[in-house]
DNA sequence: CTGTCAGGCAAACGTATGTTTGAAACGTAT
DNA sequence: ATACGTTTCAAACATACGTTTGCCTGACAG
């Protein structure tokens, strides 16, 4: 969290804020004077705010992007066996240890995903699929080795629904913390949750597809 | 979509474009003109842009939680069993069906919700919690009758990522469809996303507890 | 006809935002 | 020491926003 120069002091900041309070509602005002650098030099580096959302992303993405992948191919190399609980498993390590300084830093990952797809207009979404969308095909790869039952397009939705209850829930961690808290007098941590994810994200990825036996051929 | 008066419209309008494009990016200029009513009428029916928000959200869950309340005792008398797929089903059938002449109006209600739980600040949230909380502990209840094996807290926090799953996915159909349309050749209705959304959340909640015995206790 | 009042209207107000400007400060090579 | 490209800075700019204002309309009661 201590960049040195100014560009690296506004892509810290500019990504804690973002992750807290989404990319409207983060005045670069607000960056600039918590960075301590000056308003016009976000413009100045970065040419306009878009562009510099699009910077926090790519260096939290690629960095990510760039280490799944190997460790995929690491994976398909040492004969390690495509389940579910391994493929999901190597995704989360890598999600929470990518900076493994900060611990706060997967919910940051994971709560700036969650704002990049909940963008209305998708810029930044279209933006993602075309940079890293090799990564996420090799990932849905391996996931439909794990399970062979489930048809690709069938696997292709209970993707997103794992990305949504991923992302969704470490969004909203710090308010549903305090609900949790007062429903059951205890407190969660990223950790917590990611742990509890995983059976969950199995359990509902290698669901039984009867009764979805419409048009789920798998073209293109 | 056609209600007669200033407030209708302002309303129905209102509750459109905060689903697609979410609060802070839906100017009050936005809503009037495409209402085509006067810029003034929000504040002068409504008094702000927050109060209207709330009447969006009142107006929408408010027969959705009287129904779900009913539907969930009707259940309890008529003696059907508490199974994932009952409570579910009647869940989203009651989503889909609060207003069976739009039948995009089940993604908006979808939408609108994960807006809400997105909202830095949480005041919405804490409104949802305050005015529609004994709702969700009575579904809460329901599911826990289904899956007695589960702890309270573990499906708790299995609820939200359920929620997580639906909401992420409906919010994001848009983009989700091209997405699906270019890699599989195929469209995506919301009936169908659902339809597939069932079994895997039933997969995800009842899922095996084993590995998660620590701190599983079921306080306050 | 007159008075009253809720509702609708165009226009303006104050504020916050992203962006641009022009000059000052800095580092570096000549 | 001088000149030059880069970076920083305070200030302003243009725009969009939520909100408020003052006037107008139209219906209805006396």
């Amino acid at each position: 969290m201590a960049q040195a120069g100014t560009v690296g002091r506004i892509l810290d900041t500019a990504e804690v804020l973002f992750a807290q309070k989404g990319f409207a509602e983060t005045s670069l005002r607000a960056i600039t004077s918590k960075a301590g650098v000056n308003l016009a030099a976000v413009n100045y580096h970065f040419g306009s705010k878009e562009a510099l959302i699009q910077a926090v992303f790519e260096r939290f993405l690629t960095p990510f992007s760039l280490a799944l992948d190997a460790k995929l191919v690491e994976m398909e190399t040492s004969g390690i066996p495509d389940t579910l609980e391994n493929v999901l498993g190597i995704v989360f390590r890598l999600a929470m240890g990518t900076h493994p300084d900060d611990p706060q830093r997967a919910a940051i990952f994971f709560r700036l995903s969650g704002q990049a797809y909940s963008q209305p207009q998708g810029h930044l979404r279209e933006y993602l699929h075309v940079h890293y969308g090799a990564v996420f095909a090799r990932l849905q790869h391996h996931l439909q080795q794990a399970v062979p039952g489930v048809p690709p397009m069938e696997l292709f939705w209970r993707v997103q629904f794992s990305l949504g209850a991923v992302i969704f829930t470490l969004s909203g961690m710090q308010s549903l913390q305090s609900i949790s808290k007062a429903d059951f007098n205890m407190d969660a941590s990223t950790a917590d949750i990611t742990r509890r994810l995983l059976p969950f994200l199995v359990g509902g990825i290698q669901a039984d597809v009867s009764g979805l036996l419409h048009g789920d051929s798998q073209g293109g």
